[in-house]
DNA sequence: TGCCTTATGCTAACTATGAGCATAAGGGAG
DNA sequence: CTCCCTTATGCTCATAGTTAGCATAAGGCA
């Protein structure tokens, strides 16, 4: 997901690479003679009550950020060092995101300049508190088109497509037209293409791009026919974007679901746990059957009535198999709709 | 990939965030108070001769990085005016790779920290010129235990399984001991597991660990146990193996390895590529029916008796399906061995 | 002309996946 | 105490996707 944004951020460049100045001797030697400021992002994660939740400050505005302490070793030393102060609960797992330093990026002193890593992190239990106002929000909330557990949004029909036509309407040349018809297409699934839900951060940066986010309305965006869906300050919505991008892509090979679950569980909350994530419906019986012939979980030996309906029997994650797949990556169940 | 290195740095931080001294605020404010240095790092990448080869300086120690500078708008955009000023080419495709500020990466000055922001380019033709003595190497000089378009390397079985058995009996405890030999079976395909081409960190980070690399022997590892195969200076090793696990891994849902190609080649041509990158053989036919069936490619109506026997057809990439592709991300025809 | 080499077409066997039928087993309404 | 609703769980079937080969085509060269 990362190199797609890179690809396209890059396509997005409109400064010709000739007309750099730089010497020849820059790319084989080494000495760093501009410094920067380095900043800590965090997507961090949780699911309670069936709700993907990320942790906002500032109203839901911000994600928490704040500065790389240089007391640390590593990035990620740092980055854990904050959260679990936070949250008083174990980072269960760190990735990396993406590092931006766009000269855009908060268009204020050209000349300082901010480098922002960004990380993605998943908690077991959402619970948080200090100052700004921290709050654990339903990420769907930013992004409503992307959750499918009910059937397509309606608002995709109504209002994104048609403005996003018209946008695309609005160029010049037939073939940059033709070109942002065919990514309408495919980010969105139109016709016969099939919806994607791994493509969170391409279908935000081509709303950006069309001029439908708040957030674009600097680089002249209308509020007028800004999409529903609550924006956030500088580009915490895009990184946000490439968390969930990257979370749906590595729960289908990676084992990661589990930080998200309590330690003991039923298959469909497990189940239910995954479509919150992927904000897709599956097929329950299948969801089943891979979990179990992939030997990810074993039976607790209880069974909880809890669930309504026939008694559920509870299961825990097998250690062994979780350690060997963290390491090798095998396919997980996430499959089509019901 | 990335995320995997992400975590197993985690797990090797021998820290403890409780003895953290930064501030609850810290998480949710953003004035950054340390000012420090960015670095580029890039892993140029083409396919000359069958062979897969990476740019490097410094004979063939180092990779091509230098300072990221102000004038570019964006990382990327640096990135780009360097390596075309070099090599005289395009770059095809650009990916972040990773953002590494470890402390003890170059462990000089404690106070003076340097973010490294590693980036993966492929590039079509291989020629470079400049000073420090710029060159296209094989990239399996640097990991030869990666090559088994020939079978797998006897020095797999000879040397290096032997000695990381060895370096896992060190361990005290015996769950470590066991966690090791976990690690060693499964990034190095033992027993019944296939080997996995995608885990060229993995092992690269075990034989660092287990002190098996010229690089290690700051941290206790011992040139009498090294295994063949170059090192490079500070982490550049470790830069270039998460570019050829990031590029392994990325051949099998996106075109990229076009961005390799010449203009009109056969469809062996184009499995060697594939092949060269990937490290292992794949299967003729089933490579033809892939490539073929998606429609990634079309015939130029031409052919070429270069290859001997039968002469092949010439064939170039669909440019609407390459674009349609890169954006969506379909299956690419990456299997087994012959 | 026959053999070697690479190209290319086709298929049988198997595996993984998507969908749905059918049964089991609590809880609560009547 | 039944019936019915709800969720749990077991199984089957059809289909798409893969893997591994067999077989034929078509140049170059001894």
């Amino acid at each position: 997901m990362a190199g797609a944004m890179a690809a396209w951020h890059d396509g997005a460049d409109t400064e010709n690479a000739a007309r750099e100045s730089a010497q020849p001797g820059n790319l084989v030697t080494a000495f760093p003679d501009h410094a920067i400021e380095a900043e800590l992002t965090a997507v961090l994660v949780a699911v309670t009550d069936g709700e993907p939740r990320v942790l906002t400050i500032d109203e839901g505005r911000l994600l928490p950020s704040g500065p790389f302490v240089s007391a640390h070793r590593t990035l990620q030393a740092s980055l854990r060092a904050w959260v679990e102060q936070q949250t008083h609960h174990p980072l269960g797992y760190v990735e990396q995101l993406y590092t931006f330093a766009d000269r855009d990026r908060s268009s204020e002193d050209a000349s300082r300049r901010v480098v922002s890593i960004s990380y993605l992190g998943l908690t077991r239990q959402a619970r948080a508190s200090g100052r700004h106002h921290p709050a654990w929000r339903v990420w769907y909330r930013y992004f409503p088109w992307e959750d499918w557990r009910e059937g397509a949004p309606p608002m995709i029909a109504k209002l994104i497509v048609p403005r996003l036509r018209a946008w695309a309407a609005t160029a010049g040349e037939a073939a940059v037209r033709r070109a942002r018809q065919q990514r309408i297409r495919i980010t969105f699934g139109l016709g016969d293409l099939p919806w994607n839900e791994e493509m969170v951060l391409q279908r935000y940066e081509l709303l950006f791009e069309a001029g439908l986010v708040p957030e674009a309305i600097r680089r002249g965006g209308d509020l007028a026919t800004a999409l529903p869906g609550e924006a956030m300050l500088h580009d915490h919505r895009r990184i946000l974007a490439t968390g969930i991008a990257r979370l749906r892509a590595k729960i289908k090979y990676r084992p990661v679901v589990f930080e998200l679950m309590p330690e003991s569980f039923t298959l469909l909350q497990l189940q239910r746990t995954v479509e919150a994530l992927a904000g897709q419906i599956l097929h329950k019986q299948n969801f089943r059957r891979l979990v179990e012939q992939q030997a990810l979980v074993e039976e607790t030996g209880e069974v909880t009535t809890e669930t309504g309906g026939r008694p559920a029997k509870l299961f825990r994650f097998r250690e062994r198999v979780l350690q060997e797949r963290a390491i090798a990556g095998t396919t997980l169940p996430i499959s089509r709709m019901v």
